[in-house]
DNA sequence: CGTAGCTTTGATTGTTTTCAACACATGTGG
DNA sequence: CCACATGTGTTGAAAACAATCAAAGCTACG
């Protein structure tokens, strides 16, 4: 593994305060809390694009937070055929669920090229020995998480490969716009369309001809390796999406943490 | 909604001990916590096969305890068909992730003739504030929920449908064994063609297609509306079934909760 | 009986995979 | 600079898989 180039930062106020702003979106924490959160120590790590971060089978004492780049988390068919279950952008913990259960199924890897910072798994459950609502968040944050796996498992399996497709880019262009990334620089767009097979559960063949179809629709332009949402609306309507399963919350919602 | 036959009643200790033998399975819990769990107030509610228990988009209150039957977890897609992503049985607390996001996307149906215990979300909090160890609990039994599904959205990509039926056989064979129903009473041989189509994803004339191979393949036996497993080790074969996914725990990690 | 729901079977259509080949860019060593 | 390998994108043809449409048999139940 030649990616093993750690540094022990002092200073992650950065991610870490991505971190802060996406439990936010869905909890209420109060100041100590989010101190808490913003003091967290950590490792920074740099992942170049296509390596593994975690192998299906480690027993991991840490969780990756992603400060940029795009890491998915994907198990491994019996004849070495990757799937990719889940992605995780800026700001997102991957792997969060790796506090309550270490030894993985699944592994990691790094979709881009991608920086992540590596928390150690006992000072979250510390965190949330100590914080009842940080526990609460935290299993908020996984339960989204599911929601996010239940929705592609559902298209997956009724919808058309065209219609998959149109939904992840819908998909990761709102989670990128939800941590601020700006449309022209989100991740998915750069990766090789083998990478898009192992994410949607197509050949890199019929990813090919669904992007030419894409393009012939006038939902997305540009040829070759990379291309940009044309047209938003239309792509929505081939995607039939709907953003609810993305729980962006409500602050009634947040307030029942503390309701008990 | 003829089936809102509720009744108030003393005594669960049976459907809670089996929640708590479920917990127990994964996580190590001492007898105050244990205690926290069998004294739960809840109330028991029969459920016909077919019924819908939450409507996709209710706000829920409380979390259902599966007593007896099959209680499945749906969403509907934009045409009205349903894709059921979640399955529990006896001892499963279903929708358990509802405490924190208690605004459903989805809803829950039973598959068979039912029973749930209706357990009040605001009981759950007040434990998972009280004892540390119980929202940890709490929150990897989430976490198992969301390596089955990952592990049914990989194979729904990657399989096909015999495989697919193959392995929910084996998967809730498996299940049912663990809270001890015994095989000849599980509750996936008695859905209708329709229901198990619902929930691979597949056409009910395909479902009856496929089990019509798996017949003449020697797995199961048994014509018309129930089957029966008639050979283990060629379903397991044929599913490429390897259970490392359902996460029965070792003691070293559930003793990790307390490490800090 | 007769109906309703479920199962079974057949024929046809559509999507996706598989296999195969070629184009194109990048990087390397000669 | 060229030859060459490698990875990625593109295109075509055939085959596999599942959906769709249609119809008929079976069961349970009133």
């Amino acid at each position: 593994m030649g990616h093993d180039r750690e540094k022990a930062m002092t200073s992650h106020s950065e991610p870490l305060s991505l971190f802060l702003k996406r439990l936010l979106l869905r909890s209420e924490l109060d100041e100590a809390e989010q101190q808490a959160i913003l003091g967290l120590r950590a490792h920074l790590q740099e992942v170049p694009a296509g390596a593994d971060i975690v192998i299906p089978g480690d027993c991991v004492e840490y969780s990756c937070l992603v400060a940029t780049g795009l890491i998915g988390r994907f198990e491994v068919m019996s004849d070495g055929q990757r799937q990719i279950v889940s992605l995780y952008l800026s700001g997102d913990m991957c792997d969060l669920q790796s506090v309550v259960l270490p030894v993985a199924g699944w592994g990691l890897e790094a979709i881009s090229a991608s920086t992540v910072l590596k928390v150690p798994h006992a000072d979250l459950r510390r965190l949330a020995a100590d914080f009842p609502s940080l526990a609460m968040a935290f299993w908020r944050d996984t339960a989204v998480d599911a929601c996010i796996l239940a929705k592609s498992a559902t298209i997956v399996r009724r919808k058309d490969a065209m219609c998959r497709l149109a939904h992840l880019i819908c998909e990761m262009t709102l989670r990128s716009e939800m941590v601020g990334i700006t449309r022209e620089k989100i991740a998915i767009f750069e990766a090789s369309q083998a990478r898009l097979a192992d994410i949607l559960g197509l050949t890199p063949v019929h990813v090919n001809r669904t992007l030419a179809d894409l393009r012939k629709a006038g939902a997305i332009e540009g040829a070759g390796r990379s291309f940009a949402i044309a047209d938003w609306n239309t792509l929505v309507s081939i995607a039939e999406f709907d953003p609810i399963y993305l729980v962006t919350g409500t602050p009634e919602e947040r307030l029942l943490d503390r309701a008990g």
